[in-house]
DNA sequence: CGCGGCACTTCACTTGGTAAAGTGGTTCCG
DNA sequence: CGGAACCACTTTACCAAGTGAAGTGCCGCG
């Protein structure tokens, strides 16, 4: 690719510019979710781009994948402490739209977690 | 696209998260700079990729250009405040590459392929 | 037994970034 | 004075990543 992949910077970015990255680890601050879930929340990805990422994601420890072996098998998904130490970055980001962009600050989404 | 155009956090994201915005705008934080400055520290970046970039950050506010009519005519690119705004970001990033995936805390730019 | 949900995958298409080359202006050098 | 080189881009052709729509295999439900 061409940028250093000894810096931070460029390898953090890696992976959080990968479209709905972001999304999907804020949706999962506010708890453990399914894939049909996430599905619903994050309207207009598609199921394949959410099921890369997942992947991506689990592979990058960032997210966890478990299996539930109850029947019907369900999937969960929950953030690691390496999924939740991108929180900050999306604080910032909300500030910065806040701030500069002509964004309704408190359309955050549904739901101020308890 | 599909995501919530009022949300901070997606706004934000669509801007930041086009590939070598970050990069651009961690190069101008270290002082105003020249469209050929830029393309030799960002190595690897296409000068049509550079070009798009460094109109789209013009036109969203977070970098000026500047033609000074010298000759021959330069043309310089600086910050604004907005894009000083982005800044805290690129810490996190940092942090976050430092603390979870395996970069050298210092190779910030040029390897040191000694 | 057919319908619907879940967790995906496959396919055809569009969009965004890339590499390589080209453009039109300038100054530098012999 | 001619040619090489620099600057700030643009143009072209190409490729990879994301999209929308549909399909798959598995299940449980009425």
């Amino acid at each position: 690719m061409a940028v250093d992949p000894e810096c931070p910077v460029c390898r953090t970015a890696e992976i959080v510019c990968a479209k709905w990255t972001l999304l999907v680890v804020r949706e999962l601050d506010e708890g453990r979710s399914r894939f049909c879930e996430l599905e619903r929340s994050l309207t207009g990805i598609s199921p394949r781009t959410l099921s890369l990422r997942l992947r991506e994601l689990e592979q990058e420890g960032i997210v966890e994948r478990q299996q539930l072996d109850e029947l019907p098998p369900r999937t969960e998904y929950a953030l690691t402490d390496k999924g939740r130490a991108l929180l900050p970055m999306i604080e910032d980001m909300r500030c910065f739209g806040e701030r500069w962009l002509d964004c309704e600050a408190d359309a955050v989404f549904s739901s101020p977690s308890a």
